[in-house]
DNA sequence: CGGCAAATTGAAAAGACTCAAAGTAAGTGG
DNA sequence: CCACTTACTTTGAGTCTTTTCAATTTGCCG
């Protein structure tokens, strides 16, 4: 039993690069648990009483609107923390999460993930990793709500499923969608119906081919990447800073704010 | 010179808590820079050399799409961090930061970070904490862009710049706008002819008054909070999970997922 | 085959964006 | 003090996107 959490913890991002000693201890404190599908892990504005770590399956972690109308923030599948956030900030969980299929998890409570705080700062540092990266996703997310049309966010959320599972034949790219239109929806922001109408747009656009409704090929990664709107993850040549700049000291880096070749219009400034 | 960073360290959320030793070494590792407004601090994409301390002025955090359109993610004041989330989290900042107005920082850079996260998990702990909290307010902004229009966004703007800074006077509380209706309308994801009619809009309504373009009164602050859509903060009555039922052990959280006395419609869940 | 959930499609309406034209406010320099 | 510039705001009209509602259709599973 306790075996299972050792070997799930050496894996998952929490805990890598960590003595095994911590390994152990954290694993002897965290209590086994089972969801079925559709079951609800816990609810926005409930106490936070620890944190999650996906064993198998998968949850999926989303915020509600008055109407029913939700919009999913994240999803976590196996080695992924659920509900850190709260621990380190407010004490109340800020979304609700539900299991998007049978799922084992294991809970760490609240006074042992301290425990573990205090005894080992790596273990802090890689919490501190884990909610750096759900900022940046999360930057990503509210860059594309706000700047995106609905049929650019499909088309982002396509070419994310296709890198992480698809299988590509020479330039094409085949994939098995794992949502319905409707979870689909949920996540990039809108609703079914029009989630189904993108899928025939793009279609008819060629960058897409559908077989059935969960299988798609998807003939040009690159085309439907350029179209979804996203750069190019990892910056074409030329675009990051001169790494040599690095390591000389003084306040040189904020010396020259304008230069940069940049095309972009210059930004507001908000007024006196 | 280092006097300035110490005091302002003191009161920083980054530091809250920890030693005057740490807090010294902090301050002596610390550079000072101004920013005139309009400058430009970092690009997105660009290597991240260290976290940036506001000590005075106000600088934003945006993305900008291929045509300009920017949409910010948060505004730091005094006290504030920024750029902590690239150091933790792939080393590249992930949005681009701009004086709003004449600035005065200091700059941790990198491996002065890194020392500190080794000297003090206090630090490490602080830092994790300024992340949860980042990822607390963007899941609220992701909420409010998927969910709600952009008069309910506007609407939830005033409600939070009455909170933090206007003046109450009975029921009625009386304000003066920081921004521009351009930098509102970047800070709700629209633009600046939308929110301006946003503002006609709710003063037909009579949810808010303008005297000038910058300032207005807003007759009843609990109306303009339910009109945005917002959940009034911190649960009313019966909302929250039973205190006494804390601390017991075993894997009683998740056994009764759905019970819970909600109104709202059950959520997706995705198809096996 | 019947029943059910998911998906599609059409049509109408609402919401949001764009462009263009005016209006307002504050500051500058004569 | 006034004309003038500049930046910001408002408003109207047209267009495009997105949502919504309703009606089918599709595919699956018992």
């Amino acid at each position: 039993m306790k075996a299972d959490a050792i070997v799930l913890f050496r894996n998952a991002g929490l805990f890598s690069g960590l003595t095994d000693a911590i390994l152990r201890k954290a694993a002897s404190m965290a209590i086994s648990g089972r969801l079925s599908r559709g079951q609800i892990l816990f609810y926005e504005h409930e106490r936070a009483s620890g944190v999650y770590i996906v064993s198998e399956g998968e949850l999926r972690s989303f915020r509600q609107d008055a109407e029913g109308r939700e919009q999913t923030l994240s999803i976590a599948r196996c080695g992924a923390v659920v509900g850190l956030s709260a621990l380190f900030s407010g004490g109340t969980f800020f979304n609700t999460t539900i299991a998007n299929s049978a799922a084992e998890i294991f809970c760490i409570e609240k006074h042992d993930v301290e425990e573990l705080c205090r005894e080992d700062p790596g273990f802090v540092r890689n919490a501190a990793r884990a909610l750096a990266n759900q900022v940046r996703e999360f930057a990503r997310v509210i860059e594309s709500l706000a700047l995106r049309s609905v049929e650019q966010r499909v088309a982002e959320y396509l070419v994310l499923v296709a890198q992480e599972s698809g299988i590509e034949n020479g330039t094409i790219c085949a994939m098995e969608l794992p949502l319905t239109r409707s979870a689909i929806a949920s996540r990039v922001g809108s609703t079914r119906e029009v989630v189904s109408r993108a899928f025939s747009h793009l279609e008819t656009l060629g960058l897409i081919q559908t077989k059935d409704r969960r299988i798609l090929a998807i003939p040009d990664m690159a085309a439907l990447g350029e179209f979804s709107g996203v750069e190019l993850s990892s910056s074409g040549p030329g675009f990051q800073h001169d790494e040599s700049l690095e390591g000389d000291t003084a306040g040189r880096m904020w010396l020259n704010g304008e230069s940069k070749g940049k095309r972009l219009p210059r930004p507001y400034v908000a007024a006196s």
